[in-house]
DNA sequence: TCGAAAATGTTGAATGTTCAAGAATTGGGA
DNA sequence: TCCCAATTCTTGAACATTCAACATTTTCGA
């Protein structure tokens, strides 16, 4: 490891020239990192999905294939672009994630018949099977999350989320 | 790419043996994706993040060091441990992002003299000049959003998200 | 005081993600 | 009709992250 023998550590003390004579609000007020939306969601996200996760890891499956599984356990075929929104990751970590699905027998490939250029994919048997543990294991987790946190509580930080993703997108 | 030829593709009709005669409330309901919490957070979490990334973009910094800088800018030494906690990284992928800030003059290593184990972070100069850019980037993200999200919605998002990292960690 | 266990940070190999480019197909205007 | 642009998905190289193991220092009990 390097470590620095010496570095510049003067203080600056240059005041905003635009700040003049107003005292309150100044024009970039330097908010702490805990009370930025986005550091909140960061940190909130993070918590909970590793919670998710450890619980998941009982089937050693990634919180991203329960995902990928749950969307195609209605039975219908799904393109790789559609999946890749509905799961929240972009197309080539997509493509390779499937690759190790349908290695393992997850979920298989069939091409669409009306555009050629898509990719329909499909959940199998085996897939549907171990998709119905893990919304168990999910829900179990959501519960306690309900039993710590709220009912409440609980409801109104979805509802508030959905809306921030509204407005948002 | 191999798309398979045929898979089975059977509807398996199991009814859950434990339902028996109630009809409400099955024991795991196949709650969809778009209502669990896990997954509203990590979808507000990615959009927010697009966003401020877009915006930190122009001075060609991750959002993680600019946490990282924020951080470091009340001018006191961090410990990398700290420093990690606090900006939600892992210990290794720290110290490797640390790696090229140092590179890039933003921060610098020092020894902690009362435990040599640890190592303390500072911000330099150039750092500080930078931070004060980011912050001023991230600051009009935060009021894009109040605009369209409204500001009371967003005071009581920030509180809710608060609360829940509390009660799950 | 000594030595084993815990704490702190880094490293290297394995793994995963992303970016840019490519292949195949479709659509639509000249 | 024909051709070029747009769409959809995959690939390979560059890049980043993670896991396990390591080195160093401190702590604390015997």
């Amino acid at each position: 490891m390097h470590i620095d023998r010496a570095a510049t550590a003067g203080q600056s003390f240059n005041r905003d020239p635009q700040a003049k004579f107003t005292v309150a609000k100044p024009p970039h007020p330097n908010t702490p990192l805990t009370e930025h939306l986005a550091y909140l969601l960061a940190q909130a996200n993070r918590e909970i999905n590793r919670q998710l996760e450890t619980r998941l890891s009982t089937e050693g499956v990634p919180v991203e294939q329960w995902r990928i599984l749950k969307v195609l356990s209605d039975g219908e075929g799904h393109s790789m672009g559609d999946l890749a929104d509905a799961v929240l990751l972009n197309h080539p970590t997509l493509t390779k994630m499937i690759d190790r699905m349908v290695s393992d027998s997850l979920v298989y490939r069939r091409q669409d018949a009306h555009d050629r250029r898509k990719v329909l994919m499909f959940i199998s048997d085996h897939g549907k099977a171990l998709c119905k543990r893990l919304n168990s294991l999910a829900a179990s987790q959501e519960a306690h999350i309900l039993e710590n946190y709220g009912d409440k509580a609980t409801g109104e930080l979805k509802r508030l989320l959905e809306n921030l993703i509204d407005a948002a997108s």
